[in-house]
Parts: structure tokens; C-alpha cells; sequence
DNA sequence: TGCTAATATTTCGATATCGAATACTTCGCA
DNA sequence: TGCGAAGTATTCGATATCGAAATATTAGCA
């Protein structure tokens, strides 16, 4: 067997170690770095969780993206927010709808539109997925104390208000 | 055309709120919530970025594990590393050996197991890809402080080191 | 030693995804 | 009004990914 596994703050030291001397800014990396390896642990329970549902990673995106968007959303949206392209999407809504989870509606001053909203049974999936998917994430937060988190939070929200201005 | 989309913020505030109503803890659900935007953002940057080198972002993902890792890697913790079946590492590093980005060595101690390697053009590759993100990196990090940006670094680094125990 | 279980990679068939092409509708504007 | 450009979803062929089975080697242990 090779070297076990190092641990997640020693592969996050090495990965910071690696892009400075590559020519990053280190605190850049350090907060760069910890933010995806965090995603890709929460996106690694989130695939088992759904595992139980019968609902892959893709399909989740999409109820999640119809939930919080609170409206009824266009193929193409839906393409763009769950980064897939819009012939992928267009399959995945035939195995969703097929499932009874969400619903096709034609735009009556549209032709060339389509309007897709979560049924109740899709409703019903996504709050049955965030219960269990909560009980993770606070997991993972445990170590913070409140104001902590709630600094933390601030702080990762200055970073989302600038998202829409850095089109590269 | 249905309503503009929304603002990153206005979408993070919605998103949150949807959560909480399913019954989330707030200030988990912001940081969660907003963690998760970043990196979708990012993603979304680095697949255009890696356009112009021809690299898709799976293949990013070995480039990138194997420069962290310095060390040479199996296919089985490729795979693990990045999130993908042992089968799919197969073709991934075919294609890339094709390339000419890494190298596969027989282990002589072991005879099921191959190491891979980045090349010398693989790690040319990796320092060139580095130099650009970093510019989108630092850009989008740039309305926090210096003090703030290594608060924010801290606060992640202390969920970081929490991950390993979380095994759900 | 010999046998079973565990490990590691690859092959294989089914499915998902992609980018380009298609079909159709709506918009802008002369 | 009419006509070209832009927008929207889908279909299509090529490629990537998956999970299970196959292959081969090593480890554990009676």
C-alpha cells in the first residue's frame, strides 16, 4: 500500500505550499483552496445522501435550482445555473418529469418556451433531502463558535457581492 | 425573455432563505450557501480558461492532484482525489499519457499497482494554467482587506481540519 | 505451503454529456 | 408588412462516465 491518505489539513498545507510557489499570493490560496476542498467533501456526502433517494448529483441540482429560484424556471436557465449544456438538460427534465418530479408547462406568449416547476412530489423530495444534508453541514461547522460563523459568513458574502463585476 | 437573472447577492439571499424555510440552521445555510456559489463561479472561470490550453477540467484535476500531491499517485487515489469511478481514471489518463501530461511507471514492488507522474510537460502545463487563475483569483478576493482575507482564510482552515471526522 | 480474501487496474455494456446541427418562433427594423 | 437576425428547445453523432465483471497480484493465515 502507498503512503496513507495525509490528512485534509495537510493536503490543504501542501496544495497552498505548491500554488505560492507556483505564483500565487498565499492568503489568496489559503482561502481559494479551503473553499473547494470543502466543496468537493460536501459534494462527496451529498452524492452518498441522494444515493438513498434514487437522485444523482445532476438531477438534485436541478430540484435545488427550482426550489430557491421559487419560480418557475426555462430549460436554458436551468442549463446555466447547474453548468450542464442545454441538450444535457433537456434529458434530464425527460427523466425528472417521467418521475413525476417536475412538470413541462408551455409559455402561452412563447412558443419557443418551455416553463419547468417542481411538482409536490418534488417538493416533498427536496425538503425530505435538506433535512438530512443539514444535519452535515452543521456537522462540519461545529467547530466554529456563533459569531465565528456568522464572520465567516459576512466575510464569504463581500466575496459573492463582487461574483457578477469579474466577468474575465 | 423571462425576468433578467437575478444578482449573485439577491440569488444567495434567496437561496437561504429557501433553505431556512426547509427547516436549515441560518447562519449555516449562509456560509454553506455561499461556499458553494464560489466554487460554481470558479469552476465556471477555470473550464474557460483551460479552454485555450485544450485541457477539460477533469483532466485539470489530475494535473492539479499530482502537482499538490509531489509525489507520484496511483489511478485508484487519482480517482479518489478527483471524484470520479477507478474506470473512468483508465481512459482519463490515456488520453493525457497520449498527451504527453503524465507518465504511468509500473511499481517493481508491486505488480498490480502503476504510478503516474506529471512530466516535465505536465508540470509546464500546470505553472502556465496557475499564473492565469491567479489573476481571477486574487480579483475576485478583492473587496476583502488584507486582515480580512486571512480571517477568512483562518475561519475556513479551522473547518478544514474538522472534515476528516465528519465520516458521516 | 496452499487457499481464501483483499487490492488494483482494466475491460465492457449501458447511460449521460457534449457540441453542432435542426426546427421553429419571436424580435428588430427597413 | 416582410425579412434577416437572434432566441429556444430539441435531435444527433461522438465521447466520457459509470457500475459491474474480469484479470491479475498480493496479503493473511490455518
Amino acid at each position: 500500500m502507498p503512503r496513507r491518505t495525509p490528512s485534509a489539513p495537510e493536503l490543504h498545507r501542501r496544495a497552498v505550499a505548491t500554488y505560492v510557489a507556483a505564483g500565487g499570493e498565499e492568503s489568496v490560496q489559503r482561502v481559494i483552496t479551503a473553499v473547494q476542498s470543502l466543496t468537493k467533501k460536501l459534494d462527496q456526502w451529498y452524492v452518498r445522501q441522494l444515493a438513498d433517494l434514487d437522485i444523482a448529483a445532476g438531477e438534485w441540482a436541478v430540484v435545488t435550482s427550482l426550489a430557491k429560484a421559487g419560480e418557475a424556471l426555462t430549460p436554458s436557465q436551468l442549463a446555466d445555473l447547474t453548468n450542464v449544456a442545454p441538450s444535457s438538460m433537456t434529458h434530464r427534465l425527460d427523466k425528472l418529469a417521467e418521475r413525476g418530479l417536475v412538470e413541462r408547462t408551455p409559455d402561452p406568449e412563447n412558443r419557443t418556451r418551455t416553463y419547468i416547476s417542481l411538482t409536490d412530489e418534488g417538493w416533498e423530495l427536496f425538503s425530505l433531502a435538506i433535512r438530512g444534508s443539514s444535519v452535515v453541514e452543521t456537522d462540519v461547522l461545529q467547530d466554529l463558535s456563533d459569531d465565528e460563523r456568522i464572520e465567516l459568513a459576512r466575510l464569504l458574502e463581500v466575496v459573492i457581492a463582487r461574483l457578477d463585476d469579474v466577468e474575465a
